[in-house]
DNA sequence: CAGATATGGTAATAGGCGTTACCAGTCAAG
DNA sequence: CTTGACTGGTAACGCCTATTACCATATCTG
């Protein structure tokens, strides 16, 4: 809208990132080499290295991108919060399909691979996805805790537990190649079994 | 060819193996070179070719043993079904020590980086691992619910999402060095938010 | 149109690593 | 004590890869 015209070093950039997206979400950060880019996205490698500097640079700048794409789908303002168990499924929803999504299993294992080699990258992933997720939720808990909607000693703890339920089991197998991500129907009765316990579990009775 | 001498070996393939779980499963697989292992082990790379043949075979050796000391413990025959809560309390306190130990942690990461270069080793663990002790608590539960203690649509997703929030975010922010191992008093409020929060979604009312 | 400048591609550099060839020291047997 | 097989350590090989130097090409200006 603003950049009518993209100039090329731009679009460039865009090429590269795109690229080098593809691979090192795909192969992991050391199994990636610079050369594997290039044939991807066209070019030499002199673009990538005036352009970034360096591998980690590239590497850094390509996970949070993709980190925040994801957690841009995250925000939960909207959501009528009156009504918990739609709430609760639409959320579910919203969290089952990004961990899901390529780009954010990609993100997962090379976050957890390389963890050690970029700490700083980790605490950001981890505080702008998971951690704002539960985050999130735990104030909407929180308001219905204060509406007697439901009754549980900590919303923080059972927000995590939410998150943890919806990333589970299931995910860890797709993360690992064990099984393929599931198809909608599958998505759909695992969220309303997670719903449906966990509202069980808060609810007062 | 015998082996006539089958102490010597037998220590200097301990040692080795040692020296390699330490430095892969805390490095990773690409991040670790033979000579680091050496440094470690003592010796000369001569043994572990000799012993091992090459690198990947030293890894798939050292994943499966400590994958097999890990599950190991997570046999549940001995417990009394017949109380859920305490049952549900010793399971979910062996379940964390397990996934908050070092070696399964070191597993965990390295596991997740090498899925797809070691696809056999990847189902070998699942199947022991988080699988099996699903699998087990889902027995239990079934068992439970034929007593009529609770009444769940599907013992099979329940275990999943018990398993699932014992192994949940604070496993996550330990597997990537966000944070450090919870003592016991905060794997006990952990342990029993769960139970509380499973029992009370599982149970009729 | 012509020269100056920025940009992209090729190839060289340098270092690391898995793997193996070769040599030295060790232990057993005669 | 001598000899011979064997085990363990050093160093070399070959390959790969991140990074950079250098040259060709395209883009822009007067």
């Amino acid at each position: 809208m603003v950049d009518a015209k993209p100039s090329r070093g731009v679009q460039r950039r865009e090429a590269l990132l795109q690229a080098a997206t593809d691979v090192f979400l795909e192969q992991g950060y050391a199994a990636t080499s610079i050369d594997a880019i290039i044939e991807r996205a066209g070019g030499s490698k002199r673009n990538i290295y005036s352009e970034f500097g360096n591998k980690e640079n590239l590497f850094t700048a390509i996970v949070a991108a993709n980190a925040a794409k994801a957690v841009a789908a995250l925000a939960i303002e909207e959501i009528d919060a009156r009504d918990l168990r739609s709430t609760l499924t639409v959320f579910g929803h919203r969290l089952m399909d990004i961990y899901m999504s390529p780009s954010l299993l990609g993100v997962y294992r090379v976050i957890i691979s390389e963890s050690q080699r970029f700490p700083a990258l980790v605490k950001k992933f981890y505080n702008q996805g998971p951690g704002r997720a539960s985050a999130r939720l735990a104030e909407v808990l929180e308001q219905a805790r204060a509406r007697g909607d439901i009754e549980t000693a900590d919303c923080v703890k059972a927000a995590d537990h939410f998150v943890s339920m919806i990333r589970g089991n299931l995910h860890l197998q797709v993360l690992v190649g064990l099984r393929s991500p599931p198809r909608a129907k599958e998505v759909a009765e695992m969220v309303e079994s997670v719903v449906e316990l966990f509202l069980r579990g808060v609810t007062a009775r």
